[in-house]
DNA sequence: TATGAATGAGCCTTCATTCAT
DNA sequence: GATGAATGAAGGCTCATTCAT
């Protein structure tokens, strides 16, 4: 394995250095996050303890407290992080060229980060239906569906689709109930094949 | 002047009859169901407390486990009573005399199914990314929607559509999206043209 | 032992009584009050725990929770309670026929309230330095010292003592001190011959 | 621009001298005894955490360790300090000619002392209650009142007055009194006219 | 049938203390 | 001498469930 030189022959009875609290930081936060993901995830919010994060983590409970306030903090921190990777993934649909190639390059987009994101997806879910978790989360996770639906929206119009407000409920609908059906079960559904029809069916000049 | 629930219209010296019992019980457990389906679907099934419910009821938290073994077991039977519903409807889609018909009928029946059943349904999408709570509901609720598609496929196969696992999986998806997205915020949402260009795409005659 | 008729004949299958849960809450409300008043009294409010109180008075820790809503309330129900016997029996003081007869009252009203309620004045006076705790205890508690100096004061003017306001506030910190040293160790205080004392000098006619 | 604190003005390169180690840890040392004294006195022993006295002493946490075996031996270290400066003011009081005088003297030197360490007496009086705290303190704080007490009595019997034992337990509980009324609100209590009346009262010759 | 007092396990969180550097 | 990450043992509180009446 390999081991940074710097941090290799430093004196014993010397402070670590910033950088090297800053690395560790860095990483037991991001495990932190990464096993708190994975069991909120499975199990859900509310039936997913600290304790079992933190053992899943390999961390005691207390040292949780040092990175996140509280568990709703570290659900917060969760998906801040969560919603930033997808925001950027969303602007680059942005980058189509015609119309039509944005619509296609939004859906497909969509699934590419539901797949690197199934566990996210399935949290995200799970989490949607109850009132009292999403107070928790803020007012910025329960805008941001709101604001997908509108890209989604003007990305039609401007494909001049017909009642495009309608067939943005439609497609929002349908790209958002077959991310949960695949994460349910990703390895029974034909993931594959329906994004293909799905592209097909809105994203191909003919009229729908 | 207040006048203790109990003893408000019933003799206390007269026993109940037989019959007069099993009418309270089914009355009881009736209004249990109806609270708890009520809270479950506003709060979610972990954070509502039994106690929550039996205020809401109207009766004591004593009462409750004469009716049901556990709070697992009063979901369960949420669950099998709400079932049970959504089959007999499901089963009248069959009684479609064409293929196309049959169809239609399903994603109609589908829709009024969730516009009776809101709560319930709110409920079904909150707790199905939670495996804790799935295990507690048993294998028959998981079971259920693999059924569904089954039924959907088949309607699919006999209507002669391309690719009818593929389409019966993106119609699942579509309907179980809308109906979340339309439950989510049901004043908001555009459900009948919505069903209408559901309807039309996948019911009428000419390919999609 | 007396066991009240009406509850020896009962139907074993009859909910409790509403007076006999009454009675049932008054005696655990008191037991738990009174067990948490002497490990208050003697270990601290910060070192008491609910798992002591609840050891002590012989219940769960749960129950606590079904008759006080924290344990700052717990504190705060005990103060209200003392509170209120205190000023019952200050009142009393306000009684005497001529003003050096109210101050002897007052002085010796006071040292009786102390020999009843040593283990509420050890708690007082072991939290009166403790801003956190006071804030918990609400203001009312905070207003209670300078409404017993004021009644000093009315007193001693009264009287037609000279500098009243230095005057009681020398009384005043006398009873407190000498309250605060009996109470630290009541078998090894001269109380009596030292309330004598206090006696002799503020009550009797000749000018101090 | 910051300046991390420990490479300010040190030389890391250069061994530190014996000398100036000493110094550094007498300095250290006695920053975060005031701190801890400032923070017990506001907010009590038990609500005060290590971390807060770090932060306020610009200190790591770690660090404390290294001056002090735990929270409780700050605490006797501050005691052992106070009580230390408490001592020699008393024994000043010796020095006075004619047993009045050294009564008088006592008594001033009494408030002088409170003057001075306001915060420490303040913490003194939280403390005093509570069992707990008081063991971890050992047993030389608890026979401190007595010693003072014992001085008192002697002074009285010196002074030719009646009843010396009471009236040592009276003056001794006033000046305790009037230290913690004064300490509890210092800028409202009538400290030098009710400390002139004291004197008056014991330390004139003609009998009270 | 019905009530509500009582229990106990478990959860989130805090904090004095230790350890590696 | 100094730092700050890490630990682990409680502590306050909640809540599904049981029990006596």
């Amino acid at each position: 394995m390999y081991v940074h030189p710097t941090t290799k022959f430093k004196d014993r009875s010397t402070p670590r250095s910033a950088e090297a609290n800053e690395q560790i930081r860095a990483e037991t936060s991001a495990k932190i996050v990464e096993h708190a993901l994975a069991l909120f995830s499975k199990h859900g919010y509310d039936r997913t303890t600290i304790a079992m994060i933190a053992t899943s983590a390999g961390v005691s409970q207390g040292l949780m407290y040092r990175y996140f306030d509280s568990k709703a903090a570290l659900l917060r921190a969760i998906f801040a992080q969560s919603m930033a990777d997808v925001r950027a993934s969303m602007a680059a649909a942005a980058e189509g060229q015609t119309p039509r190639e944005r619509i296609e390059l939004l859906i497909r987009v969509s699934f590419e980060i539901l797949r690197d994101h199934r566990e996210f997806w399935r949290l995200s879910y799970g989490v949607r239906m109850q009132a009292a978790v999403l107070k928790e989360l803020g007012p910025r996770v329960g805008a941001w569906t709101t604001e997908i639906k509108k890209t989604l929206a003007a990305f039609l119009r401007d494909a001049d689709i017909d009642d495009p407000d309608v067939e943005a409920a439609i497609l929002f609908a349908l790209i958002d109930g077959v991310s949960q059906h695949y994460v349910l079960d990703p390895s029974g559904y034909p993931l594959y094949p329906v994004i293909e029809q799905i592209v097909d069916r809105y994203a191909t000049p003919q009229s729908s």
